[in-house]
DNA sequence: CGCCGAGTTGAACTGAATCAAGAAACGTGG
DNA sequence: CCACGTTTCTTGATTCAGTTCAACTCGGCG
């Protein structure tokens, strides 16, 4: 099987038995997608959730303008999905799509749910995802609010030094609002600077 | 009891019955704050669930340069917390503070996890909440992102019409990432276009 | 009365967008 | 392996949305 990283990612996020874990991975899909493939368009329904096995993904959305705003980028060991299409059976206004030939292993939604109701490490592991994700959607509202451009690109460096060498830079730029000829001169200054 | 509100929240959002109602309403305390007194202060670590039964919430961060972010307002029927404080047991970043003098009941955060386990109705609510806290988010991010200050002041307007009368503009501007001078010169271009 | 916080208005300034053009890097087919 | 077109990145000139600072109004409240 191909889920060395899934694996892993559960055993450190919840104490659960091996039993309990081959019977939960067991249960999940597998999709490859090739780079430039998409996982979900705009309009369909998002039915799972998506684990990164291997690869990079991006979700993001046209505006009216046709101008894409990526929500966030998923490597290896990251979880993508839509909630709010999952969750309340609506249409997605999102795309999810691969950066890099990426190998992503499937949760059904009712899966979670399922195993929670069989056992509680499954509700409190859930737990802990929906609550990071509220925490890193904080945190970006905070710096979209008070932080600049240059602020902002320099959390995301922290943050995400790995990504800097494997997303192009106009798709950083998307991520933290500004236009691809902004965040040039941004990194032109802090080159001086340094 | 002093918890209409709770209650026609509670049974409009799960399909409980009265007996479990009675018992996690009468778990849960009161707690009365007059305006411009505090529930949650910065370095403070949050321990619940803040129910609005009466009067209106703000929560919000300072900045370095000691500029006020508000991150939400909560009128009758919302739920604040600081989720990062309260689930990851950090000081949180945030205040809590009432805008009018305003009922609240508290959740302690170990009571719904508690009753999830008794009762997977509770593990769905909890689930519903954190989904629609994300979705929330989400939207605003999008905003933040990708829409101008008027329109962001349009889709406020849209969404929370009646807290244009109980919040101070200024206050309407933090929230939207403005500051109080530009939310007054949007709002004289929007009276002249109409 | 006088004070104070909220809101408005003006003028100058600034961070970032836009438009346009060129340079570098990249992938693909021959 | 090179040649080509395409995408990415950079740079410049201009424009624009929103900030900053300062002054003034208005309404409430001691």
């Amino acid at each position: 099987m191909n889920n060395f990283r899934l694996t892993s990612f559960l055993t450190s996020n919840i104490d659960i038995d091996k039993n309990n874990l081959e019977s939960m991975v067991s249960q999940c899909k597998t999709k490859f997608v090739k780079k430039g493939e998409y996982l979900l368009k705009e309009g369909e329904k998002c039915k799972h959730s998506f684990f990164v096995e291997h690869g990079l993904l991006r979700q993001y959305a046209l505006d009216d303008k046709g101008k894409e705003h990526i929500l966030q980028f998923a490597p290896e060991n990251w979880i993508v999905t839509d909630r709010e299409s999952v969750y309340f059976d609506q249409p997605s206004a999102y795309y999810i799509q691969a950066l890099e030939n990426t190998n992503t292993i499937l949760f059904e939604e009712s899966l979670i749910l399922h195993l929670s109701k069989q056992d509680p490490l499954f509700l409190e592991f859930n737990n802990k995802l929906l609550h990071n994700h509220i925490r890193q959607l904080q945190r970006r509202i905070t710096l979209l609010i008070s932080a600049t451009a240059e602020e902002r690109y320099l959390d995301f460096v922290r943050l995400y030094p790995d990504l800097l060498l494997r997303v192009p830079q106009w798709q950083i730029a998307s991520y933290l609002g500004i236009t691809a000829e902004s965040l040039s001169r941004v990194r032109k200054e802090l080159a001086t600077k340094s």
